[in-house]
DNA sequence: CTTGACAAAGATAGAACTATCTTTTATGAT
DNA sequence: ATCATAAAAGATAGTTCTATCTTTGTCAAG
């Protein structure tokens, strides 16, 4: 028996990929991406069940990339002083940004294709378990204000968003700055 | 000679912003909007010179109903205090945020699908004249900190926007607080 | 060296769409 | 009432695309 060329998959995730960072996610056809791995465009479909599946993929595997670089844990440890631990979140998510811009801009562009789209990219894997209660527990112990958290993560990705599409970055200190002070709980 | 119903063109942006409000700008198209208005495909071309046009009209709309809204001229007014004029611009987003969001989602949405798509949909117009020197000069004037421009107005129309998505909006006195203790010099 | 299995390419049905061209219809002016 | 004009509808050429089905090619096991 004949054995499927597992790096064919990731060549036509990556084509993808590079089809949505030039032209968008709209832009992406069977077609293109066939062409641009060199292969039929029948030939997709050995690999992803349709489109949206190979659509799904690429974001999957950015969604990865992020997961795998912030160290979580820490972010959990309750011997870790609160305020520290969200220091670490901001930071964690500030170094990928700005080392993985195309990530933000892959996972936007597809969210924004495939769905209600939410408001920010970065919704999903950060978020929804370990941030969220980071930002409760730290307004249930007042060391910041009483916001929706939401919105605190809005301001967040949209800040490092900004700040990883500049041609120069403002530095993590500025944007922990920014970030803190609106935060923080004023005494 | 017959004369062009001109309430007609109006109907047909309204069609095209639903089914963007609904579907997402990717999701039109002129049989899809000439369908929603009750009229033959290709009367849309009557109306607009081709679907781009149509999209962009809309989208200029709202960009018109945005510039409607805020009292431009007062931000610029120098005899009132820059702190002031700070707080008049967040104001007017922040107004207009949360009595037209779906105007910010029809932007963002026409935005994105025909274009780069900037950092922010807003950009365009409160920004590139009258709230960039403000914002500049109010750093110059050591009142906020020194940050990049388009920091600021992405973490301002982040926290506006994600406010007005909300069930329930936080109010003014938060959003404010939470930019203004974000920006502002330390002394 | 043959053959089964599966990858790869080819071909194609069918849908959705844009933009233009043609025909019909309605209306305001004479 | 007639007629010119332009709106409205209809028809259509041509493109792009998805997803499937068919054919061809290739490799590995026996």
């Amino acid at each position: 028996m004949r054995k499927k060329d597992e790096t064919k998959k990731v060549k036509i995730q990556d084509a993808t990929a590079a089809i949505i960072l030039k032209y968008g996610a709209a832009a992406v056809s069977t077609i293109k991406v066939a062409k641009k791995v060199g292969i039929s465009q029948s030939n997709v479909y050995l690999y992803f069940k349709n489109k949206d599946d190979l659509l799904m993929s690429v974001y999957q595997r950015e969604l990865a990339k992020i997961i795998a670089t912030g160290d979580l844990t820490r972010i959990s440890d309750a011997t870790i002083p609160i305020t520290e631990r969200l220091r670490l979140y901001m930071k964690s998510i500030y170094d990928f940004a700005l080392k993985n811009p195309e990530s933000l801009t892959l996972i936007e562009q597809i969210k924004f294709l495939m769905g209600q789209s939410e408001t920010n990219p970065l919704a999903d894997q950060l978020n929804n378990n370990v941030v969220v209660s980071l930002l409760e527990e730290a307004m249930a112990a007042n060391v910041i204000r009483s916001i929706p958290v939401n919105l605190v993560m809005a301001m967040v990705f949209a800040v490092v968003r900004a700040d990883a599409m500049n041609p120069q970055s403002a530095g993590f200190d500025d944007f922990y700055h920014l970030i803190w002070n609106g935060i923080r709980a004023t005494d």
